[in-house]
RNA sequence: GCCCUCGUAGCUCAGUCGGAUAGAGCAGCCGCCUCCUAAGCGGCAGGUCACAGGUUCGAAUCCUGUCGAGGGCACCA
């Protein structure tokens, strides 16, 4: 995290959002007394390393630490650790720090007071849900495209990592100040979606009575199945054409006996049969059938799985509104397409892609990549300060000729972050679950929240960084046991409400005003322990949203609940002295309260009991 | 072949902008319920951060190379 680039402000305690940004105000300003300005750009070699405020690993070394003076020790023509000694002699006092040391090669080591420990509860309990949040994103748009999968099929579970990952990536931005645009792409225009049509269409022959053998290529779902027989219910067989019809003059298929055929020929064929017999009225039906059952079934199931978008972007209207035409036009205004093969090329690799891409194909169709390109320039001229896209990592390859279209279009093409989201692979009784796109024969998101329920579904996909492979345990997911961390931090949530219920059963009369003095009495390890993860809250919530890292957040809960549950079991609550009780109640329940704004931000609920 | 990502304890993974003695969980071993939920807690053991160089006060982290794993290299989307 930079510094910031507020000037020199009188710091007030309780105005700054964390501890750590109190003390960065510190030393920002002592920085200023010696004239070692931090709001300078960073110089032209950015290797340079700046100064940092870190939490610290080892107590020894006070709460935080500072590695300025090593860092400014050259440019400032000092020592490092003569250049922390006037520092340190620059330091305003402030009630927060008891202590102020320099150590090792010339580190400059914060120790804290108790009270600005203590302090972190009533201001948890304050804010209530709003702990956490910030306002550094300051406002500024940022759209998030994620899961925008092909509307040919259920979501699978290999879409679910990347849905729930983006949920909590746009969560985790719009807690820290961002407006958040969350957008589907809707591919529903383009090959695939004429081929669900055509399998939608032979699927209905075939209850129609035709026999016929299914395109190698076809969608073989159930689903097609169930959309087909919606069509024969509604329709009879108005939609019937003679076998022979359907497949005259179309190239034959490959596999099973006719290993020399050719498959996308086939369905091609198929296709453009479908459209002559059918006729434009009849074609369409069959297609927006398909369509929008398959993408209201998308919808229900994300919705299902906790997520909401604010718009779901249709690639069709973007073509009628002359978008792509659009872009494809300034590419070519700007000198940066040609023409050969009787295709129209984008010189991509003028721009740092390995080779030049197809934007109109010899048919005369563009290609999705040109869609891309004017979807992505759609997003710029929206408006966004930042477009966050969502990708499974099988499209890595894809970045750098968007990123390409974007500059040559003279737009600033790093506005743009595309995370790459690995696959998940299940695992169930050890044994890796065999999935195949092809065959239609892969476990739906539906089928996985039904199995292992939604909260460990969400957990599971984001408790891993983005690309790293993920190793989903069903049986662990599942399983009502300690090893399972969902269950784990949720517990913890259920027992401080349950510790409340026996506090009322007996009677106990608690007084949980803001600030009567009684934290002071928190004074054991595992108090301390516990009031140091809690002030880590905010600063977790930061760099997981600035850096779109929302396995901190798991992370962080594993931590905060394991410091509960220590607490718990070394501790009694529900004590006779008054103060202490109050003390330990005000801290259990800031504790609830972490844990539920933190959950809540993994989409994950915190049950009152288990 | 070229490009991208990854390689940390037996397994699954954290590790902040390069920071001080590399951390969790599981599995293993030893303990803890007359007490607010044992769906819990404590302890022990476990490491050449894939390998080799380089950069510097300092490298798991940055650079180069090697090896290994996954992915990508369409007038498909």
């Amino acid at each position: 995290m930079r510094w910031g680039r507020c000037g020199p402000r009188r710091h007030r305690l309780q105005a700054r959002p964390s501890m750590k940004s109190e003390l960065q105000a510190l030393l920002r300003e002592a920085l200023g007394t010696l004239g070692l300005a931090t709001d300078a750009p960073a110089p032209a070699d950015a290797r340079l390393p700046r100064p940092t405020l870190e939490r610290t690993r080892d107590p020894a070394h006070g709460d935080f630490a500072s590695n300025a003076a090593l860092v400014l020790a050259r440019s400032a023509g000092l020592r490092p650790r003569d250049l922390a000694e006037r520092l340190l002699a620059a330091l305003p006092a402030s009630p927060l720090v008891t202590r102020v040391e320099i150590a090792g090669p010339g580190f400059i080591n914060f120790h804290l007071s108790p009270t600005a420990y203590h302090q972190v509860v009533p201001i948890i309990l304050q804010q209530g849900p709003a702990f956490g949040r910030s306002r550094i994103g300051a406002g500024q748009r940022v759209q998030v495209e994620f899961v925008s999968a092909n509307p040919t099929g259920p979501l699978h579970v290999g879409h679910g990592r990347g849905a729930a990952y983006g949920a909590v990536v746009a969560d985790l931005l719009a807690a820290v100040g961002y407006d958040v645009h969350r957008e589907y792409y809707v591919n529903d225009a383009g090959r695939q979606m004429d081929i669900l049509a055509a399998s939608v269409w032979l699927r209905y022959l075939e209850l129609c009575g035709e026999e016929l053998p299914f395109p190698s290529n076809g969608y073989r779902g159930d689903y097609v199945w169930d959309i087909a027989a919606a069509l024969h219910r509604e329709h009879g067989d108005a939609y019937r054409v003679e076998r022979a019809v359907v497949f005259a003059g179309v190239p034959a298929d490959a596999g099973g006996d006719r290993p020399d055929g050719d498959q996308e020929a086939h369905i091609d064929g198929l296709v453009a049969n479908a459209k002559q017999l059918l006729g434009d009225n009849r074609y369409r039906l069959v297609f927006e059938l398909g369509l929008n059952t398959i993408l209201d079934d998308i919808r229900d199931d994300l919705a299902q799985f906790g997520l909401t978008y604010e718009e779901w972007y249709s690639e069709r209207t973007l073509s009628e509104r002359g978008a792509v035409h659009r872009a494809i036009e300034r590419l070519r205004t700007a000198g940066h397409v040609y023409e050969r093969d009787g295709a129209l090329w984008f010189r991509s690799s003028a721009f740092g892609d390995e080779k030049d891409r197809v934007v109109v194909r010899e048919n005369g169709q563009s290609t999705y990549f040109a869609s891309d390109i004017a979807y992505h320039m759609d997003k710029l001229e929206r408006g966004f300060a930042r477009v966050i896209d969502i990708w499974g990592a099988d499209h890595h390859g894809y970045v750098p000729r968007v990123k390409a279209a974007l500059t040559a279009l003279g737009d600033d093409a790093s506005r743009l972050d595309v995370l790459l989201v690995q696959f998940a692979v299940l695992y169930r009784g050890g044994e890796k679950v065999q999935m195949s796109t092809r065959s239609g024969d892969f476990v739906t998101l539906r089928q996985l929240r039904q199995e292992v329920g939604r909260d460990a579904a969400r957990f599971f996909y984001v408790m891993r960084r983005c690309e790293q492979h993920l190793d989903f345990d069903l049986d662990l997911a599942k399983s009502q046991s300690a090893d399972n961390p969902v269950y784990y931090i949720q517990y913890a949530h259920a027992r401080v409400c349950s510790v409340l219920r026996q506090a009322a059963d007996k009677g106990l009369a608690l007084d949980l005003a803001p600030d009567r003095g009684q934290l002071e009495r928190l004074t054991e390890a595992q108090e301390n322990n516990l009031l140091r993860t809690l002030s880590r809250y905010s600063e977790v919530i930061e760099t997981a949203a600035l850096g779109h890292e929302p396995h901190q957040v798991a992370t962080y809960l594993r931590d905060l609940a394991n410091d509960f549950h220590t607490y718990y079991n070394a501790h009694q609550f529900l004590v006779t002295d008054t103060d202490l009780r109050d003390a330990r109640i005000k801290l259990i329940l800031a504790v609830r309260q972490v844990l539920r704004n933190g959950l809540d931000l993994l989409g994950v609920s915190a049950p009152e009991r288990m």
